[in-house]
DNA sequence: TGAACGTATGAACAAATGCTCATATGAACG
DNA sequence: CGTTCATATGAGCATTTGTTCATACGTTCA
Protein backbone atom coordinates (compact mmCIF):
# COMPACT_ATOMS: atom_id res chain seq x y z
CA UNK A 1 0.00 0.00 0.00
CA UNK A 2 1.32 3.54 -0.94
CA UNK A 3 2.32 5.53 2.37
CA UNK A 4 0.22 7.84 1.09
CA UNK A 5 -2.87 5.82 1.32
CA UNK A 6 -2.10 4.11 4.34
CA UNK A 7 -2.19 7.73 6.35
CA UNK A 8 -5.88 8.36 5.10
CA UNK A 9 -6.72 4.81 5.96
CA UNK A 10 -5.31 4.50 9.03
CA UNK A 11 -6.73 8.01 10.02
CA UNK A 12 -9.94 7.26 9.07
CA UNK A 13 -9.91 4.10 11.67
CA UNK A 14 -8.79 6.15 14.35
CA UNK A 15 -11.45 8.26 13.64
CA UNK A 16 -14.12 5.99 14.24
CA UNK A 17 -12.47 4.81 17.55
CA UNK A 18 -12.75 9.09 18.36
CA UNK A 19 -16.05 9.13 19.46
CA UNK A 20 -17.58 7.92 23.01
CA UNK A 21 -20.69 6.57 21.62
CA UNK A 22 -18.95 4.18 19.34
CA UNK A 23 -16.97 3.48 21.90
CA UNK A 24 -20.17 2.83 24.52
CA UNK A 25 -21.27 0.43 21.27
CA UNK A 26 -17.56 -1.61 20.98
CA UNK A 27 -17.52 -1.73 24.82
CA UNK A 28 -21.21 -3.09 25.03
CA UNK A 29 -20.07 -5.89 22.57
CA UNK A 30 -16.90 -6.44 24.85
CA UNK A 31 -19.66 -7.45 27.27
CA UNK A 32 -22.10 -9.19 25.83
CA UNK A 33 -21.03 -11.02 22.42
CA UNK A 34 -24.25 -9.75 20.49
CA UNK A 35 -26.62 -7.24 20.69
CA UNK A 36 -29.61 -6.29 18.10
CA UNK A 37 -30.23 -2.76 16.71
CA UNK A 38 -33.09 -2.07 19.43
CA UNK A 39 -30.73 -4.14 22.46
CA UNK A 40 -28.38 -1.24 22.20
CA UNK A 41 -30.55 1.81 21.58
CA UNK A 42 -32.02 0.01 24.62
CA UNK A 43 -28.75 -0.24 26.76
CA UNK A 44 -26.82 2.68 25.77
CA UNK A 45 -30.36 5.06 25.87
CA UNK A 46 -30.25 6.77 22.42
CA UNK A 47 -32.40 6.69 19.32
CA UNK A 48 -32.43 3.72 16.97
CA UNK A 49 -31.49 5.60 14.22
CA UNK A 50 -28.61 7.20 16.12
CA UNK A 51 -27.30 3.58 16.96
CA UNK A 52 -27.88 2.04 13.13
CA UNK A 53 -25.98 5.33 11.77
CA UNK A 54 -23.03 4.46 14.08
CA UNK A 55 -23.66 0.54 13.15
CA UNK A 56 -23.13 1.58 9.97
CA UNK A 57 -19.70 3.84 10.41
CA UNK A 58 -18.23 0.74 12.51
CA UNK A 59 -19.10 -1.97 10.03
CA UNK A 60 -17.77 0.14 7.40
CA UNK A 61 -14.37 -0.35 9.47
CA UNK A 62 -14.86 -3.57 9.51
CA UNK A 63 -14.42 -3.14 13.40
CA UNK A 64 -18.30 -4.87 14.16
CA UNK A 65 -20.16 -7.52 11.90
CA UNK A 66 -23.66 -8.52 11.56
CA UNK A 67 -26.20 -11.39 11.01
CA UNK A 68 -29.80 -11.24 10.47
CA UNK A 69 -32.20 -13.67 12.57
CA UNK A 70 -35.30 -13.16 11.29
CA UNK A 71 -36.11 -9.40 11.98
CA UNK A 72 -33.58 -8.71 14.30
CA UNK A 73 -30.03 -8.26 12.90
CA UNK A 74 -27.39 -8.66 15.78
CA UNK A 75 -23.91 -6.90 15.67
CA UNK A 76 -20.91 -8.02 16.98
CA UNK A 77 -16.92 -7.59 17.02
CA UNK A 78 -15.38 -8.33 14.33
CA UNK A 79 -11.73 -9.47 15.28
CA UNK A 80 -9.39 -8.57 17.59
CA UNK A 81 -8.15 -5.76 16.65
CA UNK A 82 -10.45 -3.53 18.49
CA UNK A 83 -9.68 -4.89 21.88
CA UNK A 84 -6.05 -4.77 21.33
CA UNK A 85 -6.24 -1.30 19.44
CA UNK A 86 -8.76 -0.02 22.85
CA UNK A 87 -6.74 -1.65 25.56
CA UNK A 88 -3.26 0.38 24.12
CA UNK A 89 -5.13 3.48 24.41
CA UNK A 90 -6.41 2.59 28.36
CA UNK A 91 -2.74 2.13 28.78
CA UNK A 92 -1.78 5.52 27.68
CA UNK A 93 -4.45 7.59 29.27
CA UNK A 94 -4.67 5.76 32.67
CA UNK A 95 -0.64 6.89 33.05
CA UNK B 1 -10.89 6.23 36.74
CA UNK B 2 -15.38 6.34 35.96
CA UNK B 3 -16.51 4.33 32.95
CA UNK B 4 -18.13 7.35 31.71
CA UNK B 5 -14.99 9.16 32.37
CA UNK B 6 -13.11 7.01 30.76
CA UNK B 7 -14.90 6.70 27.63
CA UNK B 8 -14.50 9.99 26.98
CA UNK B 9 -10.81 10.41 27.73
CA UNK B 10 -10.50 7.84 25.27
CA UNK B 11 -12.33 8.86 22.52
CA UNK B 12 -10.48 12.20 23.19
CA UNK B 13 -7.13 10.40 22.98
CA UNK B 14 -8.04 8.18 19.42
CA UNK B 15 -9.71 11.39 17.84
CA UNK B 16 -5.96 12.66 18.24
CA UNK B 17 -4.58 9.88 15.92
CA UNK B 18 -7.81 10.65 13.64
CA UNK B 19 -6.19 13.03 11.43
CA UNK B 20 -3.28 12.64 8.53
CA UNK B 21 -1.70 15.63 9.38
CA UNK B 22 -1.29 14.75 13.29
CA UNK B 23 0.13 11.21 11.65
CA UNK B 24 1.96 12.23 9.18
CA UNK B 25 4.12 13.88 12.07
CA UNK B 26 4.31 11.05 14.32
CA UNK B 27 5.41 9.13 11.09
CA UNK B 28 8.09 11.54 10.86
CA UNK B 29 8.97 11.57 14.41
CA UNK B 30 9.09 7.34 13.90
CA UNK B 31 12.20 7.98 11.59
CA UNK B 32 14.43 11.35 12.65
CA UNK B 33 14.41 11.34 16.69
CA UNK B 34 13.89 14.42 16.88
CA UNK B 35 12.61 18.04 14.80
CA UNK B 36 12.12 21.17 15.19
CA UNK B 37 8.79 22.81 14.42
CA UNK B 38 10.30 24.51 10.92
CA UNK B 39 11.85 20.87 10.42
CA UNK B 40 8.49 19.77 10.38
CA UNK B 41 6.71 22.14 8.32
CA UNK B 42 9.66 21.97 6.05
CA UNK B 43 9.47 17.84 5.41
CA UNK B 44 5.74 18.04 5.39
CA UNK B 45 5.31 21.07 3.48
CA UNK B 46 2.73 22.63 5.44
CA UNK B 47 3.09 25.96 7.32
CA UNK B 48 4.45 26.73 10.92
CA UNK B 49 1.35 27.42 11.63
CA UNK B 50 -0.85 24.80 10.49
CA UNK B 51 2.19 22.16 12.25
CA UNK B 52 2.22 24.67 15.49
CA UNK B 53 -1.34 24.17 16.11
CA UNK B 54 -1.19 20.46 15.94
CA UNK B 55 1.59 19.93 17.91
CA UNK B 56 -0.22 21.22 20.86
CA UNK B 57 -3.01 18.82 20.46
CA UNK B 58 -0.10 15.86 20.36
CA UNK B 59 1.56 17.56 22.52
CA UNK B 60 -2.23 17.96 25.25
CA UNK B 61 -2.42 14.19 24.16
CA UNK B 62 0.98 13.46 25.70
CA UNK B 63 1.96 11.89 22.63
CA UNK B 64 4.55 14.05 21.75
CA UNK B 65 7.39 15.99 24.38
CA UNK B 66 8.99 19.07 23.60
CA UNK B 67 12.93 20.64 24.61
CA UNK B 68 13.79 23.90 23.78
CA UNK B 69 17.52 24.38 22.26
CA UNK B 70 18.39 28.07 22.01
CA UNK B 71 15.45 29.29 19.77
CA UNK B 72 14.25 26.05 18.74
CA UNK B 73 11.58 24.03 20.11
CA UNK B 74 12.65 19.84 19.44
CA UNK B 75 9.60 17.65 19.55
CA UNK B 76 10.03 14.06 19.52
CA UNK B 77 7.58 10.83 21.21
CA UNK B 78 6.71 10.73 24.11
CA UNK B 79 6.20 6.80 24.72
CA UNK B 80 5.85 3.60 23.22
CA UNK B 81 2.10 3.82 22.92
CA UNK B 82 2.30 6.01 20.04
CA UNK B 83 4.46 2.72 18.24
CA UNK B 84 1.86 0.13 19.35
CA UNK B 85 -1.33 2.41 19.08
CA UNK B 86 -0.39 2.96 14.86
CA UNK B 87 0.90 -0.79 14.37
CA UNK B 88 -1.93 -2.28 15.55
CA UNK B 89 -4.26 0.24 13.35
CA UNK B 90 -1.70 -0.45 10.50
CA UNK B 91 -2.49 -4.43 10.79
CA UNK B 92 -6.05 -4.06 11.16
CA UNK B 93 -6.29 -2.18 7.60
CA UNK B 94 -3.90 -4.15 6.02
CA UNK B 95 -5.70 -7.72 6.67
C1' DT C 1 -51.30 -9.86 0.38
C1' DG C 2 -51.16 -6.58 3.92
C1' DA C 3 -50.14 -5.22 8.57
C1' DA C 4 -46.56 -5.06 12.05
C1' DC C 5 -42.06 -5.05 13.57
C1' DG C 6 -36.99 -4.17 13.33
C1' DT C 7 -33.59 -1.82 10.87
C1' DA C 8 -31.59 1.47 7.38
C1' DT C 9 -31.27 5.80 5.13
C1' DG C 10 -31.41 10.69 3.61
C1' DA C 11 -31.95 15.55 4.56
C1' DA C 12 -31.29 19.16 7.79
C1' DC C 13 -29.10 21.44 11.50
C1' DA C 14 -25.84 22.43 15.29
C1' DA C 15 -21.35 21.62 16.98
C1' DA C 16 -16.61 20.47 16.35
C1' DT C 17 -12.43 20.56 13.61
C1' DG C 18 -8.31 22.06 10.70
C1' DC C 19 -6.36 25.51 8.11
C1' DT C 20 -5.00 30.45 7.13
C1' DC C 21 -3.81 34.98 8.29
C1' DA C 22 -2.24 38.28 11.37
C1' DT C 23 0.05 39.01 15.39
C1' DA C 24 2.10 37.90 19.95
C1' DT C 25 5.77 35.77 22.69
C1' DG C 26 10.42 34.54 23.82
C1' DA C 27 15.28 33.73 23.23
C1' DA C 28 19.79 35.15 21.13
C1' DC C 29 23.03 38.52 19.64
C1' DG C 30 24.69 42.83 17.71
C1' DC D 1 18.06 47.67 24.45
C1' DG D 2 16.20 46.64 19.88
C1' DT D 3 16.23 43.57 16.03
C1' DT D 4 15.90 39.04 14.30
C1' DC D 5 14.68 34.36 14.26
C1' DA D 6 11.70 30.41 15.86
C1' DT D 7 7.48 29.27 17.70
C1' DA D 8 2.75 30.02 19.69
C1' DT D 9 -1.81 31.79 19.59
C1' DG D 10 -6.43 33.75 18.48
C1' DA D 11 -10.09 34.89 15.25
C1' DG D 12 -12.38 33.69 11.12
C1' DC D 13 -13.93 30.50 7.68
C1' DA D 14 -15.00 26.22 5.26
C1' DT D 15 -15.56 21.41 5.95
C1' DT D 16 -16.72 17.48 8.61
C1' DT D 17 -19.37 15.11 11.99
C1' DG D 18 -23.25 13.31 15.08
C1' DT D 19 -27.89 13.61 16.09
C1' DT D 20 -32.86 14.03 15.00
C1' DC D 21 -36.86 13.50 12.24
C1' DA D 22 -39.33 11.46 8.71
C1' DT D 23 -39.64 7.75 5.87
C1' DA D 24 -38.13 3.62 3.22
C1' DC D 25 -36.83 -1.25 3.21
C1' DG D 26 -37.15 -6.09 4.41
C1' DT D 27 -38.87 -10.00 7.02
C1' DT D 28 -42.55 -12.44 9.42
C1' DC D 29 -47.08 -13.98 10.13
C1' DA D 30 -52.06 -13.71 10.13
Amino acid sequence: MKMEEELYELADLFKVFGDSTRLRILYALFEQDEYSVYGLSDALQMTQSAISHQLKVLKQARLVKSRREGKQIFYSLDDDHVRTIISMGREHIEE
